[in-house]
DNA sequence: TTATAATAGATTGTATAAAATAGGCAATTG
DNA sequence: CAATTGCCTATTTTATACAATCTATTATAA
């Protein structure tokens, strides 16, 4: 195992990332480049880059000489996001499953383990979403997509957002384990056109559950 | 029309990107901070972060202490990028078509003009990509999906480089021209399903044009 | 009282300088 | 002579310092 060396920047950029999922950097709140160097322990460069990089992700934005920000959680945006997933999913989920090997569904079923049994547990949200995140991606594999597959993780950095949200105030995808089972199913018999229906359907699912959940807060 | 203030760091941005664009950063060729600072009369930390959010966008590739380069051009990429952009931009034009204004159409006529007689002059490939950015936005103003219309023009700025490249290697997007009006008909007319296929198509002939000519050039 | 201008403080943007790192070359060792 | 180690240089990364910009508050005039 080679160790990997970080740039601070690179830490600065998975530590705010990291504050901004959990919820602990609230949407709106300006995030000041003095304070989080300060408490960091880093100067004001780091930050800055970082806070840029996370721009680009779509976590954070940019105002020039008025600085930065965690973008706000809209119902608006869920819709675009959740829809632009399922499309982008569905189209790699297809082109993996034709070539996808048994290892790598394999490693599939083992991370579905992991994560029902997450679910119960401490720090459920955000172990959640990483599994979450490793079962998807280990289903595209096949796909051999390198591009498609990285814009898969941006768009799904901006909905672990929602997800956790939604995970952490109202107790779960209450349905996303049993959806998990059958795409898995799907995919091990290699029913594509099922497969990618099942997909499309367990992104909209979350689309809907989660918007309905925002728009409720939105009213009180 | 208020005038809009720019930092240095979107400054350098705009200028690379164009000289990438452009082909006078040729792809692979490393970018030297200090040498780019000194060029553009600023110091380097403009220049980094204009290197970060060129990066951001797939134009550049950043490694830790070696340092950025223009990302190359190759076949694979154009396969990914093209299919990626040919679903959803079909998709959003479809959602487009549902609500787009008499005026948008118009507008996206005009440019079309434009876009013919821009093909013939000195500096085409530039003001062209240029103009056919515009000419698919208008189309897509009716969709009212800002974070996929920015998701469409970020492929948009990586396929630039290929479309400009194509226009000036080998003479032009040989059918771009009758394609667009035929498109532009369709959406006149409403006509959703032969608009969208219209559009998939003109995107993917394209693909296959510069795929044509990539691996043409590889093998000399 | 209300609107506008001036000012102070805070914050960001940029420049310069120092520290850290990678890659190559020479010296040393077996 | 080959291989390894240590040093040197080029370059990037980070820190510090300064300049430009914004925001809020106060002062001034209509």
């Amino acid at each position: 195992m080679t160790i990997e060396y970080k740039t601070r920047t690179q830490l600065v950029v998975e530590i705010l990332r990291e504050k901004i999922l959990s919820g602990e950097i609230v949407a709106g709140q300006p995030l000041r480049q003095a304070a989080l160097a300060k408490e960091l322990n880093v100067s004001r460069i780091p930050v800055r880059e970082a806070l840029l990089q996370l721009e680009a992700e779509g976590l954070v934005a940019f105002e020039p000489h008025k600085g930065a920000s965690a973008t706000e959680l809209c119902a608006a945006q869920v819709d675009e996001l959740f829809d632009l997933r399922a499309m982008i999913e569905g189209d790699l989920l297809a082109a993996s499953l034709i070539h996808i090997t048994d290892d790598a569904l394999e490693q599939a079923a083992n991370i579905l383990l992991n994560l029902d049994s997450a679910l119960g547990k401490e720090n459920a949200a955000n172990t959640w979403s990483e599994l979450n995140s490793d079962f998807h991606n280990c289903l595209y594999s096949g796909a051999n997509r390198p591009q498609t597959a990285s814009l898969v993780n941006v768009l799904n950095k901006n909905a672990d957002r929602y997800i956790r949200m939604h995970l952490l105030w109202a107790g779960g995808i209450s349905k996303a384990g049993p959806e998990h089972a059958e795409l898995l199913a799907f995919c091990q018999a290699r029913d594509i056109e099922n497969a990618v229906a099942k997909l499309k359907q367990h992104i909209l699912n979350s689309r809907d559950e989660i918007k309905a959940f925002l728009s409720q807060r939105e009213a009180s």
